[in-house]
DNA sequence: GTCGCATGTCAGAAAATTCTGACACATGTC
DNA sequence: GACATGTGTCAGAATTTTCTGACATGCGAC
């Protein structure tokens, strides 16, 4: 895996993913290894609700992917991973994807005013 | 060129600059060929002042180059044209990008209170 | 001069994103 | 029971980004 065809909703998610520090910063952690949520937000000295918010944007990105784990004593721990992509962009592959682009709805009014 | 090392602040511009439609179909608009500003914002159906500050966006991320040039009769017009980039990014380049990351700016006060 | 078409920039409104401080739950230990 | 740990979610504030509607410039043609 690793060049697939990047649709254009895609191409924008995966984008917005990469828009922000914090999620730079997460992802670049979650390289080294999994780890689960309030660790990670001990270790970015980050609140526990912001990190959650970052996690579900990465993930609805596709960059990362967390699973419910059940831990020896009987906790619950969310643990959180980096999926090995290999992203691979050039404006002609912008290009390709723009007709998956989801259409710009004018914000102005329905459809039946 | 082609694969350099992206720094911190240049994932992070190539990122914001791809997170958003517009630029997206602008940068697809560009790779088919160079245009000036105006033509472009008829292409795509959107304000000038609009087009003009995703342009700028772009351009800091080091996406396109625009030119400001004579025409013929003597009109200035300003073209702008995709650079051929190939972006390339892994977890593993996300990580190694980060020591390159300007710092939070905790926006709370300055030094000296 | 006035019109057309190119350029750029500004202030402020509008919308989306980011962030905080509660709250909720469950489980194991003291 | 009261703690300490983990989970998730919500409403509202704060900030950033996006967008519009002026305004200003320059040059050629009429």
């Amino acid at each position: 895996m690793g060049t697939e065809e990047l649709t254009g909703a895609a191409l924008l998610a995966v984008g917005s993913a990469l828009a922000n520090p914090h999620r730079l910063r997460i992802l670049g952690a979650l390289a080294d290894g999994r780890q689960y949520v309030s660790h990670l937000a001990r270790e970015l000295g980050m609140s526990r609700p912001l990190l959650h918010m970052h996690l579900q944007k990465l993930q609805s990105a596709g960059l990362v992917k967390g699973s419910l784990e059940l831990s020896e004593d009987g906790k619950a721990v969310k643990y959180f991973e980096a999926v090995p992509f290999k992203l691979e962009i050039t404006p002609q592959i912008v290009k390709s994807a723009l007709p998956t682009l989801p259409p710009s709805t004018d914000k102005r009014e329905g459809t039946s005013p």
